[in-house]
DNA sequence: TAGATTGTTAATCGATTAACAATC
DNA sequence: TAGATTGTTAATCGATTAACAATC
């Protein structure tokens, strides 16, 4: 199934409508009871469920239920992911320590730095020398990291959680990095997102003057 | 100048590759330098700047130092640009204390907070009252702002900051904000990105078995 | 001059939206 | 049955890519 990133974090808002829709009793929703609570149109909704072959009832809309588990299905929840972070400076911390990823089936199982000052191996979350992610890994057979250290070390780590055998990774360094393999590579660039919002607020302003 | 957010992040990437060039020494880059640098095809680059007005020279491609001006100006770079924080738990926190905001020109001017033990006026970066917000937005004209509190609290401080007369925000709440007036408001929802990570490993799994 | 590169126009591509037949 | 809603096909839209004349 080829699909591009736009359409799966629909999915993903999908879902998230749905949990807010099921709290508050519905049982079967329409296409554009969840177009409205995320904000696209109904059609984009359908279009989005055939193509994963979600269908509802003519006239009957999707049950609720079983539409949270199709979705869950497909975004690989089912079953509880584990996570690594490397490096546990500022981002890295925060990450470690945020509650959200919890309640969405993610789970940091360890964080790995150069700086022995910061390890503790007997913590909830462990905190272990780089050097020992590859066993790590392995041994639990995790597939995800993410990278959170500085610019510099980013490529380095990129090829360290390669050679672990990590399939997908979160990148928050604001560089691009050259990915060997077959390996995901999701970037998230902090400075970038505050740039656009500082764009699109100075282009308004002008566009407001004249 | 009506443009969509990926250009947007293109310009920022140019930039941001311009300065490496010019630290390795360019004086002048062609349209295919740069899209090297940041992956994608040279029409692309002249697409972009074409549409800034930016121009280079027929045979002679593009100054380096002209060029990172004018991106700059385009980008509302030419200040420094003041931002507060609303929220001081752990990603609030680690994005008061990131230093790769200041070289970009983003200064961080105040946190604010509900929690009163938080509090500290005379630190580099105080942390204020929520209360204050107002009043400290005002007196500095700030414009661009970053939510960063727990969910349920999202909505009532994008009503907060849009009544201080905040123009932008950047929003890490994983919800779907009601912008009222005509404020700019960029999302970034981390649990939504890895789940996109899991969902394209995933994919690849399941396309390398078949 | 010949060759290289821009700037712009046209073609392509893919995603979103609209329309509507099927049907509950 | 009449009315409402899906699922899919076709139309639209916008962004990316290719092509190429202009020109340095």
């Amino acid at each position: 199934m080829i699909t591009n990133k736009s359409c799966i974090i629909r999915l993903s808002r999908y879902k998230n409508a749905l949990y807010r829709l099921r709290a508050l009793g519905f049982v079967k929703v329409f296409s554009d009871n969840l177009a409205d609570a995320i904000g696209v149109l109904p059609s984009q909704v359908r279009k989005d469920f055939s193509l994963f072959g979600i269908s509802g009832n003519k006239r009957g809309g999707y049950q609720v239920d079983s539409l949270i588990e199709k979705l869950n299905t497909i975004l690989g929840k089912e079953q509880t992911q584990e996570v690594i972070i490397a490096g546990l400076g500022n981002i890295g911390n925060a990450l470690m320590k945020y509650k959200g990823f919890e309640k969405e089936g993610l789970k940091i199982s360890a964080c790995f730095d150069i700086d022995s000052t910061k390890y503790s191996r007997d913590s909830d979350i462990p905190v272990l020398p780089l050097e020992e992610m590859k066993e790590f890994v392995r041994a639990k057979r995790i597939k995800i990291g993410v990278i959170a250290v500085p610019d510099i070390a980013a490529q380095s780590v990129l090829d360290m959680m390669t050679a672990c055998g990590i399939k997908g990774v979160l990148n928050f360094a604001p560089l691009r990095l050259r990915a060997s393999g077959d390996i995901v590579v999701n970037n998230v660039n902090l400075e970038l997102e505050l740039e656009n919002v500082i764009y699109f607020v100075n282009a308004q302003e002008k566009t407001k003057v004249s």
